[in-house]
DNA sequence: GTTTCATTGAGGGAAATCCCTCATTTTGCT
DNA sequence: AGCAAAATGAGGGATTTCCCTCAATGAAAC
């Protein structure tokens, strides 16, 4: 489509990205890569697996995502959009297509893009909790190859954590478990209710319930079942 | 330390691992990357924080990790490898050295290995459900650039999923829950709600709930955070 | 051909969990 | 003493999970 992306060019920009000081350096350097290969819009946010909400925050949006008289802001474009729901049940980059129907607009998760519309690319980003965020880059014309979605996979994960470390510099300052939220826990793991685990411990259920959205705040984790694991994998409470 | 990484091999290399039919092939690329940049050893495993165990399944082993005359078997010593835990604690790449002290080996994770001993690269391997394997380097003369991490990090993912990809392709269920139990406990684990994952496999909520309830009863357990534990420590999801 | 089991789905209702906020007491630390 | 964090408890409402039963399909086993 247009020139394959050179392999040095992607190197060296990673390497820029990781050590970015400022979200402007990022963008410019995912700019230099992508605008090659024929993408021209991006969206860089922060995704949780969990709750009904894909999106958690956005980092950056540029380019024409909505076409001219649309007045949805990007939040609810990218929130809606059912690519962007797609990233949760995918465990690799993917291509997608707009087309223009006569009811509206209609999305299409492909192979290799091609014909009229807009194209895209997008890319999940995953860490120790599973979907972490995701990348999504659009154009008219793009270079769907197998070696532009690697290079921009690469490009988009080291972005994304850059990012992150930037943006939420003083979001997760999560602890470590408390001796009482540990006990609780194990209770949990054991089996036991929430009332049972009061009366075993001679607490309320409040208490005990308290406790336990303490704990998923703590360990950065949206349900009990999913804090025990996280809680077994650090080492909290017993495997 | 040895020339520095020819960006457009990498690439290229990454993208024939990802299309490659054997393990063999995998391996192959892998050194053809590696090697100049003094890289001589390589493991390359699924993993897991069950308990005590990280390491799942070990894909590959080559090199010589266990020095003359120790009579350890690869699993062993992988297994009992601080290195090996601590991927468990980071989300990066990072660089440890292996010392002779009197008492025996002493294990350091650094920031740039240099100096007497063995040093290594360890690359954990992120997935939907958190971490899902690793790729250790090592050698006596390594390039530890930023430069060469970001590149066999690149290198290391791509490996890893497609030598999955290869040897648990005929993987069949040997506990005591199905293919798809299993596949709804995981995304429990990894803290989605019934309705989501519902949505995630195409199925109706009833069903997994159906399905819970199911594996409650296999596994014998009163609860799903229980069952959540028992299907980490019986090895049946990963934990 | 019959039986078993995995997989899928549902109705109806009970139980449990989860979310928000607010408040009190205790404990540890400077 | 004074502050911060842990631990405790509650109100009130929204979601989610759980439990019982019933049923249809398809594939594998006998």
């Amino acid at each position: 489509m247009t020139g394959s992306p050179v392999a040095e060019q992607v190197l060296r920009s990673a390497l820029a990205i990781e050590g970015a000081e400022s979200l402007a350096a990022i963008e410019a350097e995912v700019r230099a890569i992508a605008s090659p290969l024929g993408y021209d819009r991006f969206i860089l946010f922060s995704a949780s697996a969990v709750g009904d909400q894909v999106v958690e925050r956005i980092y950056w949006v540029e380019g024409d995502w909505f076409g001219d008289g649309e007045d949805v802001d990007a939040e609810t474009y990218v929130r809606r959009c059912p690519v962007t729901r797609h990233v949760l049940e995918t465990r690799e980059p993917f291509f997608w297509t707009k087309t223009i129907a006569m009811d509206g607009e209609l999305y299409k998760i492909v192979r290799y893009p091609r014909g009229q519309g807009i194209h895209g690319l997008q890319i999940p980003v995953f860490g120790p909790l599973g979907l972490e965020g995701a990348m999504s880059l659009g154009g008219s014309q793009i270079d769907a190859s197998r070696r532009a979605r690697l290079s921009l996979g690469l490009i988009a994960t080291t972005a994304f954590f850059s990012a992150r470390r930037l943006l939420e510099a003083a979001a997760e300052a999560v602890g470590p478990l408390s001796e009482r939220e540990r006990e609780v826990l194990s209770w949990t793991a054991a089996g036991r209710r929430q009332v049972e685990i009061a009366a075993t411990l001679g607490l309320s259920e409040r208490t005990v319930e308290n406790h336990l959205r303490r704990i998923r705040k703590r360990l950065g984790v949206a349900t009990t079942p999913q804090a025990i694991r996280v809680a077994i994998r650090n080492g909290d409470i017993a495997g």
